[in-house]
DNA sequence: TCTGGGGTCCTGCTACGA
DNA sequence: TCTGTCGTAGCAGGACCC
């Protein structure tokens, strides 16, 4: 462990119901109501709940349904991606005003060592208060800061200052949660297992079998015993954390993967053609998304999950790196040839991986041969969006039997939205 | 009316070349 | 020339996160 462990200096920031509290900023006649943010749509489930809607049992990840039968009085919003992309933006910075280390997880948390800042601004529980006020004083919005030596125990702080939803309303946290490095084992013996970044539905049912319910079971266990059931990494991982032990650093830079676009149907879809129209608007999508970026990527998968929730990938590694949106549908296509859509489909995505930076594309043989042709189309229409909005042209082959629909695909939405076959 | 959409990471298997 | 081994890349699936 590195000498900068040894004192709490790393920052978990999370904005209390971050999508909802941006809706209450630009609608504060809703204060007080409960409200959700997605899980309007037929298939769509919960982004964010009020502390108000909370107290009825909705969270997030529920579905739409099921939000609304435990509380039918709930105000639905469907989720304005742009807008919350703003205000994180400004959140950010103001994170950024403290420390050039921050690494954002999501929207609405991120991490940040203020261990540089401390000469000038004070240690990090104070530094973590400062940040709160901050944040409300200039957007109006409200986080909880969790201070620790590491950052998964930051995490874990924020949760303990977070606010809690009750019968009566929200009950207000501390807003900040400090655990000194010597506190550390005192503060997580006690914890449910799954509180363990990393723990989910599958590993939990794993460590129940071997009796593990506590940090502290996990934690007392000889780490073989652990290997067995979980596997080498994820079982050294996870009871390295359970003994307080994580090396890893804040990092700000942190490169894209991959970047895609997956849409679940209102109803699903069993025709090949109809699979291929969406496959269009997909890859313009994804491939609009990757020039903005300055990307190109080699490796394209396509995934679909039928209509009995079961999901299969297939992928294809080209020889060369694209960013157009043409060599994504041919690549889409040919995975797309290899599945059978007559059960019928529930989601289609695709997905480009193996990233680089658009400098290092090679030219196609066709290019080389004779220039840019699709390219050069792709970032016309670059252009032409950027003038005149996103709808404002789109693939015609994406263009239904009534007509171009155009709606533009690879801004988050929640739920899907209604469609014709 | 069960189960979104954006990702990352890991594992197991297979193919292939040295 | 054949065979076994090893490393690596590609592929598919699964688990997990917010």
């Amino acid at each position: 462990m590195n000498k900068s462990r040894d004192i709490a200096n790393i920052l978990h920031v999370d904005m209390d119901a971050f999508f909802v509290s941006v809706e209450l900023l630009d609608q504060p006649e809703l204060r007080g109501k409960p409200v959700v943010v997605g899980g309007d749509g037929q298939r769509g489930v919960v982004a964010a709940a009020s502390y108000e809607a909370r107290a009825f049992g909705v969270y997030s990840a529920m579905s739409g349904a099921q939000a609304r039968r435990l509380c039918p009085h709930a105000i639905f919003l469907s989720g304005r991606f742009h807008r919350y992309s703003e205000v994180s933006a400004n959140v950010m910075a103001i994170f950024r005003d403290v420390t050039p280390l921050v690494e954002p997880l999501s929207l609405d948390e991120a991490f940040l060592d203020v261990s540089g800042a401390q000469r000038l601004l004070g240690d990090a529980p104070l530094i973590a208060a400062s940040i709160r006020q901050r944040v409300f004083e200039e957007q109006g919005l409200t986080c909880s800061v969790g201070v620790a030596s590491t950052k998964f125990v930051a995490k874990l702080a924020t949760e303990a200052a977070k606010p809690k939803a009750s019968k009566n309303g929200p009950q207000f946290g501390s807003g900040v949660f400090v655990v000194e490095p010597e506190e550390t084992l005192d503060f997580l013996r006690p914890l449910p297992v799954e509180a363990l970044w990393g723990v989910g539905p599958a590993t939990l049912a794993k460590l129940h079998r071997i009796g593990v319910m506590t940090i502290a079971d996990l934690a007392d266990l000889p780490e073989e015993n652990i290997v067995a059931a979980l596997g080498r990494s994820h079982g050294r991982h996870l009871h390295a954390l359970a003994n307080g032990r994580d090396e890893r650093s804040v990092e700000p830079e942190r490169a894209m993967k991959s970047i895609g676009h997956e849409e679940t149907f209102s109803r699903d879809h069993h025709l090949r053609s109809t699979l291929d129209r969406e496959l269009v608007q997909f890859a313009d999508a994804v491939a609009s998304r990757l020039r903005s970026q300055g990307l190109v990527g080699r490796t394209i998968q396509l995934k679909v999950r039928f209509g009995d929730f079961t999901t299969v990938t297939r992928s294809t590694t080209l020889a060369v790196s694209v960013d157009d949106s043409r060599s994504l549908l041919e690549a889409g296509r040919g995975l797309l040839d290899l599945i059978d859509p007559s059960q019928g489909v529930r989601l289609l995505g695709l997905s480009v991986s193996g990233l680089s930076s658009d400098s290092s594309r090679q030219l196609t043989f066709d290019e080389a041969m004779s220039g840019p042709g699709w390219q050069e189309t792709d970032r016309t229409i670059d252009e032409i969006r950027a003038r005149f909005g996103e709808t404002a042209i789109g693939p015609a082959a994406a263009a239904g039997p009534d007509g171009l629909r155009l709606k533009r695909r690879g801004a988050q939405q929640w739920g899907p939205n209604a469609e014709k076959e």
